[in-house]
DNA sequence: GACAATAGTGTGTGTGGTACAGTATAATGG
DNA sequence: CCATTATACTGTACCACACACACTATTGTC
């Protein structure tokens, strides 16, 4: 059986699912790669496992939002993402859904 | 071709996916039914399609969040869904987390 | 008598997070 | 100089869950 603390987790998990495609638009108004985001974020206190992240970034390309490049000059070959025009205006759509989201669930808990 | 609303959109509704068991718990302090639930959150302006929240709080059931009970004694047979100790207890849980993850994020798009 | 609203169940599908395995180079410590 | 750790990815399979679709059935209304 699963305790209270264990099910809130599960449940909170999900909350933060849905949130790492705005964590990892909000860091590629300058080009990252995998491994720097993954830094970043965690120095940001959002940590997101490897294992969903570059998941993700694929997911991202290749729907359009960003646009990807390999980086073969430097010691080690890194695939660098920066945000598209369309990645870009998605991400302003996003940052008022967000913050709209966000004052209607503050109204549901309030009452 | 997708755009960037259609794009937007999809994502926004990522975010208000992981939301939804938040939303339903709050609404279940006191014994609901499907169909009424169904349109509290309708009138909070938190609209969740039939075929997520039927089969949301049958999940809720089994995992021992709510408990059910079927009414046979109104005109129409209705199976009412109110929160178990525990779930009451994940639902303190999650409001705290959820307060949490808002400030992340805001953090996180401030920069 | 027809039709919308009410109040559900059951099941299939698709998306996406997560896990696991694999590849490979660079830096660091003993 | 060899082992280990950190770096930096790819590829694929699994599973949970939202969502769609189909279905049943009663009540109220026009």
């Amino acid at each position: 059986m699963l305790d209270a603390l264990e099910v809130s987790n599960g449940i909170v998990a999900e909350f933060r699912r849905g949130t790492f495609v705005l964590a990892v638009l909000s860091r590629l108004e300058s080009p990252q790669y995998g491994y720097s985001l993954l830094q970043i974020l965690e120095d940001k206190e959002f940590p997101i496992d490897a294992n969903t992240l570059y998941p993700l970034l694929r997911r991202l390309d290749k729907q359009g939002l960003l646009t990807s490049e390999w980086n073969t000059d430097e010691a080690r070959p890194r695939k660098y993402y920066v945000l598209s025009p369309l990645g870009r205006e998605v991400y302003e759509n996003l940052k008022k859904e967000w913050a709209a989201l966000a004052a209607q669930i503050q109204k549901i808990l309030e009452v």
